[in-house]
RNA sequence: GGCCCCAUCGUCUAGAGGCCUAGGACGUCAGGUUUUCAUCCUGGUAACCCCGGUUCGAAUCCGGGUGGGGUCACCA
């Protein structure tokens, strides 16, 4: 078998926007294949597209492979032996090839213009027939080829598809596929810029740059046949062909950023660990042989194999992200913790706080960026509802209440969570308070907020000074007479 | 519409003829812990698309339907 022998992959992206992390999912599997046997993960930009291409893409997908930890071994910025790895680099050796199917028969020039395509297919449309290039210059004389190159004519290079005959492959995932050649359109090889179209570039690549397993996306399916016939043409050993299911949106179409945050660096924007990521999208599509759900991308590396990969396009949902996330965050050590979220502090966060802070919070984090928001009230002023401080009961009890519970923690020498429970629930026992109207007036007397930590730890580490100021505000707050 | 791919709980999935009265995880619901939220613990809810066939036996194999998806560009 061919496992033993080593396994050169690559990942296509094109420079047309964000970094996208179907482009990560289909990166893993492929890296995984290549570090399994010793081969290569390649990296090989293809922008062929020049009306698409966005400025600054590029980089963005190498800033999210190296936030991620995808490691790739050529192409990109490394570069390797198999250079250059930019397709709009590589427009001579194109044209060498182009040159060569044009000699040997398998491809021809067309001069028809995009207004005459656009009327054809109108017109095919119109009869009920599925739209396909008429193969009107297929059989142009040599002479009357020469003459319009000559007069300068605009052209494109087509593919001279066999008339009849079937096209198949083993694919590692689906198995035997097969296609009727007549099926297959006449398809553009070369447009009239001189950039090689994806189907003719992504061939003669991946066979210069040995690529020896294609792992890409179920919508390539329908256009293999043409680039079996393209190794066919050249007498080249195709590679071997995995397609992949396709992520879904949830309503079941094709993953999209319209319909879902499909950027790898968003999720880095908004406090979601790489590890977490990469967990979670390793499980679509694939599982864990031994059924494991939490494991680590080197363990991933690891145990990857084809043959666990489901057919069934998954849906991309992130639920299940936002739980493993809170977990990972909860198994890091606090002080890679505390390194992890310092991208995520607001200017005016108390740095020297941190230890006291962070464990009153820990087991609220989904994301790293939740830190800001589940701790501002510590460091930053608060604003207390009057309605919401007495709801439970009435202004005037509520009043009475925090002048109790001042002049309760007033005469506190050390101001501890122990020491403060001990007062406050003395006092809430004498009184027979409800405690949850009692200590949830105090909760928002002193936060502002309904949800907070453990409220004796927080007035613990919210400090006297300010917990004492708060609770008088509060008072102050209610005992206003409200001037009508 | 032609061609192609696919089909297990809401979601991610286990399952490669009997171990399946279909398992796990997320979500959700209920309960417990608890001064709130969260964490944690316990329990519940919930699926083999349909119809034939093969077989002693089918979620698993075959066929047909149905459904969903992809693709039919000088975009990838």
């Amino acid at each position: 078998m061919t496992e033993t022998s080593p396994i050169r992959t690559r990942i296509a992206p094109s420079p047309t926007g964000i970094a996208h992390v179907g482009t990560a999912w289909m990166s893993m599997f492929d890296l995984a294949l290549a570090r399994q046997t010793g081969g290569q993960f390649v990296v090989r930009i293809e922008d062929t597209d020049r009306t698409r291409f966005v400025e600054g893409a590029e980089e963005k997908i190498y800033e999210a492979f190296k936030w991620l930890g995808i490691d790739y071994d050529e192409g990109g910025e490394k570069g390797g032996p198999y250079g250059p790895y930019k397709q709009s680099e590589r427009l001579n050796i194109y044209r060498e090839y182009i040159d060569q199917l044009l000699a040997s028969g398998h491809a021809y020039h067309c001069f028809c213009t995009s207004e005459r395509l656009t009327q054809m297919r109108e017109d095919q449309r119109k009869a009920g027939e599925l739209p396909r290039y008429d193969r009107l210059c297929r059989n142009l004389s040599e002479a009357e080829v020469n003459e319009k190159l000559n007069a300068g004519t605009p052209y494109v290079v087509r593919q001279k598809m066999p008339d009849e005959g079937t096209v198949s492959w083993e694919d590692a995932i689906r198995g035997h596929v097969e296609f009727d050649v007549r099926n297959v359109d006449d398809g553009v090889l070369l447009k009239s810029d001189g950039f090689p179209t994806y189907h003719f570039a992504v061939v003669v690549d991946d066979h210069l740059m040995k690529i020896s397993h294609v792992l890409r996306g179920e919508e390539w399916i329908s256009s293999t046949p043409k680039h079996l016939l393209l190794y066919q043409a050249f007498g080249w050993q195709p590679p071997v062909f995995a397609h992949m299911p396709l992520i879904r949106n949830a309503d079941k179409s094709k993953l999209s950023k319209r319909k879902n945050d499909v950027s790898i660096l968003s999720y880095r924007e908004k406090g979601y660990l790489p590890e977490a990521l990469l967990n979670f999208i390793a499980l679509l599509g694939w599982s864990h042989p031994s059924g494991e759900e939490f494991f680590s991308f080197e363990e991933f590396l690891k145990v990857m194999a084809l043959d666990r990969i489901q057919k069934t396009g998954p849906i991309f949902d992130t639920k299940k992200l936002d739980w493993m996330n809170g977990m990972y965050i909860r198994k890091l050590p606090v002080e890679e913790l505390i390194q992890r979220l310092q991208p995520y502090l607001p200017s005016d966060f108390p740095q020297d706080r941190m230890q006291q802070l962070l464990p009153l919070v820990l087991e609220r984090l989904v994301t790293l960026k939740d830190i800001e928001e589940l701790t501002s009230f510590f460091y930053r002023p608060i604003e207390v509802d009057a309605q919401l401080l007495s709801r439970k009961s009435t202004p005037e009890v509520v009043t009475q209440q925090l002048g109790e519970v001042i002049n309760a923690v007033s005469p506190l020498e050390d101001w501890t969570h122990q020491r403060l429970e001990g007062v406050l629930r003395q006092l809430q026992e004498q009184h027979d308070y409800k405690k949850s109207q009692f200590f949830m007036m105090i909760r928002i007397a002193v936060t502002g907020r309904e949800f907070t930590p453990p409220l004796f730890e927080t007035l613990a580490v919210l400090g006297k000074q300010l917990t004492l100021e708060r609770l008088a505000a509060a008072k102050d707050l209610l005992s206003t007479p409200k001037t009508v």
